[in-house]
DNA sequence: GATATTTCTCATATTGACATGATGAAAGGG
DNA sequence: CCCTTTCATCATGTCAATATGAGAAATATC
């Protein structure tokens, strides 16, 4: 359902939305509590914060931190950053391309059910995944 | 959105739906029509046969054929054939697993998130996405 | 039963996602 | 100014999905 990459993305989204605090949390705090790779964690984080998701900051007491308020960041914006919506190549009928205007038979159909799946993740927020959950994190032993 | 795999099955068993005349169409025939790898067409046929949704048969004028009515046979059923739905893994929120028994703080959400996009795959029909095709195919000059 | 056709199956390349490791650059504390 | 901490960047390794190729098994036609 969601590449590997984008799901990682999507947790350390979430845990800075849970950690908001004030402090950053660095790449290696982040990576233990998920249980990720942490070089691969750490790149990831940077990917989001090319695309403004979240913010890094260097030296001691840095480390990375929430940019949008987690009622304003959609599951869409944290997945479109590594998994490509829109799949250009040959419609489904045939080997043509399809588009808009030179449509394939089922274009709009498909292009209805496309739209039907990707809706959840664009009208979902990280602080609707969030709302059974109480807002701190547990300490760390 | 989709694995590639999925989609040339997707579009394999389209064709098969608008070419409903009787006679079976073969692997190569399905790669040429829609632009694909004629081997790993082959491959991916075999694959739909194993799952019931095609039935291969061999020698001359052999071929495959769809086997549930096009208005039975759900785009879920075709992908789940080549995409695993369900992701064991850890949880959202954190390392440890999560199920419904034992649930992380985002459990439900996410679960919910998840169903919600799968629903249009399992509820659109082959016939859904031909509803706008006429049930011919044009003749390969 | 010989032959052509076509699926079925195995073996092997290629490619991109996933992951690891090392180094450079910035920022705070002494 | 030096040292530590941390992000930023580059280089490399691993592996599953994708793709290719060749041969074996089955079936219709003659």
């Amino acid at each position: 359902m969601l590449s590997q990459t984008a799901e990682y993305a999507l947790r350390a989204a979430l845990y800075l939305a849970r950690s908001s605090d004030g402090r950053p949390a660095t790449a290696e705090t982040i990576a233990g509590a998920l249980a990720a790779p942490p070089n691969y964690m750490a790149k990831t984080l940077h990917a989001l914060a090319k695309a403004g998701i979240v913010e890094g900051m260097r030296g001691p007491h840095g480390g990375f931190r929430l940019v949008p308020s987690p009622s304003e960041l959609s599951v869409a914006r944290i997945v479109e950053t590594f998994d490509e919506p829109v799949r250009r190549g040959p419609c489904l009928l045939g080997g043509r391309e399809c588009d808009a205007a030179n449509p394939c038979g089922a274009h709009f159909r498909w292009l209805g059910l496309r739209r039907a799946m990707h809706a959840p993740l664009a009208s979902t927020t990280l602080a609707d995944l969030l709302a059974d959950v109480a807002m701190e994190l547990p300490e760390a032993g």
